[in-house]
DNA sequence: CTTAGGATCGCCT
DNA sequence: GGCGATCCTAAGC
């Protein structure tokens, strides 16, 4: 095995500034996945967070160390992957919103059920489907098996936007998508 | 113990 | 554009 070219991400920095170094980074789960194209960030004094108002039994990865996977249960069907960040404790995340499927495109359609490319990962639920992604990774380090993190090979142009899908803190600009990508859940403003 | 409400998706009109 | 699925979490009594 030949060691995987490291993604460079900032693991440290603030939520929004990880969701957007996020854009254009490969990611594969067990040898399957593609390149980020949509992120959202979230943090512990935002009320959208799943970590605001402190650490309970669900949020308790997002204050553990950064560079690991928080999997949660959303709606009680969708399992949904976010990578921790900041320093330990802070409790901060980027949810992984999208995908452009590139390798083990076969597995996908086989999980997902459908063989439209654009519909393989174009959302939360959609890519922790197509990726395999279930609780049993929640807490995982990215940094390890099954995960691969590889550097963007190329400048991307990043467009950012408020966050789909929340109740509050609407009017934050902490979604983050890779401009003219087919592969979005929503198309970006702009 | 009870209950309201989701960081979604896909099917319906 | 609207809504039901489906179940866990967290907060309230």
């Amino acid at each position: 095995m030949t060691e995987p070219q490291r993604a460079g991400i900032d693991w440290d920095a603030d939520s929004d500034t990880v969701a957007r170094q996020l854009i254009g980074v490969t990611l594969l789960v067990n040898g399957v996945g593609g390149t980020i194209v949509e992120t959202e960030a979230y943090d512990r004094d935002d009320a959208a967070s799943h970590s605001f108002g402190g650490p309970t039994r669900r949020n308790l990865v997002m204050f553990g160390p950064p560079a690991h996977a928080y999997v949660y249960l959303s709606h009680g069907i969708h399992w949904c992957l976010n990578f921790v960040c900041r320093e330990p404790g802070h409790g901060a995340g980027v949810l992984i919103r999208a995908l452009a499927p590139e390798t083990g495109i076969d597995r996908m359609i086989e999980r997902r059920g459908t063989p439209d490319l654009r519909k393989l990962c174009s959302g939360p639920g959609k890519l922790a489907q197509a990726l395999g992604i279930t609780h049993a990774m929640n807490g995982a380090d990215l940094a390890a098996s099954p995960f691969v993190l590889l550097a963007p090979a190329q400048r991307v142009d990043v467009l950012a936007g408020p966050r789909i899908g929340i109740s509050k803190a609407v009017e934050v600009p902490w979604r983050f998508g890779l401009a003219g990508s087919p592969y979005l859940s929503r198309p970006m403003k702009g």
